[in-house]
DNA sequence: AACTTTTTTTAGTCTTAACTAAAATTTGAC
DNA sequence: GTCAAATTTTAGTTAAGACTAAAAAAAGTT
């Protein structure tokens, strides 16, 4: 019932095959060369042998892409849970700042325990979202469903409150923090162009003009709208 | 001015070959071996590339053993300071015993950035020590002499303070604790027998007879002795 | 449909850090 | 001081995971 052991690079692999993947599609050799900083043949090598491991981690065709399996799926979630119970931890008991977190927590979600995991959990009283708002998979790993959409999608008249945002960037973090564009934040769209698509909106007492860029990378919930279905 | 990389690996061995020789004398292949959960062979291998890289890591010369470099110990107390940081940290921020730490900072001490040492150092208040008594090398690598004596050599009717235990296995550090040999500890020689070198001490309320076993691994300070020279 | 470009795979190398087995050296017993 | 035992080193493999260069397949263009 126990897996053995997954280095460091198979985690890392599955993990971005789970993030390209998330909504159905199949990963490309070339878009997870981009991602892991790694040529193409690498990931041709390495994707062979997710798939031939004992419970394969991966299905794989050539030139057709990979998806995972449940194993693998379970294996990269694992990895995510990680990583975004570490940077909450970063934050809340550190004083880290959003920017910053992304970077260590890649380094530390390999080699903590389990034991460690559940401790930083219950320390910040079993969190569903990381600093971005991304949704943290559940100790049994299950991953709600994500029910958020992009700011881009919003028009005026209409208001929205934001989940999560989708930057690694810590340029953009910082860029988004100053705008107040952080999970919790409640906005009013004031005005769209539809040439450039740019969409003026209020946050407090601020307004902002935002381009796709941006729009594109917060993801909100529409107000008025059922949470369930 | 910056040193580049050490790998986890060069890293271990570093660390290993300090504490080995951290009195004075050089460090022995098949000592680190054991030490190090590896052949015999994989050591000298090592050895010679810890002694042909740049600025070298160690002095190496073959069937004379090791000692480090100013560079070589420099790298290893920047291992040993993140290690004892991260105990102390688990303990005290996470709830860990003492017995449960080692495991965990033995693979953290390894990826946890400059600024993540900065933030539990600072979060602790400047510790120097860790949980079992282990003096923490400061941020400047500096390391103070360490004056403890072995419980073994008190003698009945002179009393002491445990500073530190050298110790790992869960065990052992369990025992320990139920006996209250914990750093801090005022301790009572009552009784010393030269046959079997049993030593029998006053914790608190509470007396024990101790082996050598134990009291090889207690490390005190004599009450009454001046702390400079 | 044929050809060009892009993407992916194969084949072969390299590095790190282990291992085993055999050779060499040192240690320690007499 | 000689010789056996223990320790250490050499030599040659192995495994993971990267790389380059060349071959093959897929996608796009006219
Ligand atoms: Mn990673
Ligand atoms: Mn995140
Ligand atoms: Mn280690
Ligand atoms: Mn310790």
């Amino acid at each position: 019932m126990k897996k053995p052991i997954a280095t460091q690079s198979v985690q890392d692999y599955l993990k971005h095959i789970y993030e390209l993947t998330e909504h159905g599609s199949s990963a490309s050799t070339g878009a997870l060369a981009q991602r892991l900083n790694v040529k193409p043949a690498s990931v041709t090598g390495m994707l062979r042998k997710l798939a031939a491991e004992d419970p394969p981690l991966v299905e794989y065709q050539k030139h057709q892409g990979v998806m995972l399996t449940a194993d693998g799926r379970r294996a990269a979630l694992e990895v995510i849970r990680h990583h975004r119970l570490i940077e909450a931890w970063l934050v809340q008991s550190l004083g880290y700042s959003w920017d910053e977190v992304h970077e260590e927590a890649e380094r530390l979600e390999h080699v903590i325990s389990e034991e460690f995991e559940r401790r930083i959990d219950a320390a910040l009283g079993h969190p569903t979202r990381d600093p971005h708002g991304e949704i943290i998979p559940g100790a049994d790993l299950s991953m709600p469903e994500d029910e958020s959409m992009p700011l881009s999608a919003l028009r005026p008249g209409r208001s929205a409150t934001v989940l999560r945002v989708l930057a690694r960037d810590p340029n953009l973090l910082r860029h988004l923090d100053s705008l107040g564009l952080t999970p919790g934040a409640r906005i009013e769209a004031l005005d769209y162009s539809p040439f450039d698509n740019n969409l003026t909106i209020r946050v407090g007492e601020k307004m902002h003009v935002l381009g796709l860029n941006i729009t594109t990378k917060v993801f909100v919930r529409f107000d008025g709208e059922s949470h369930k279905d």
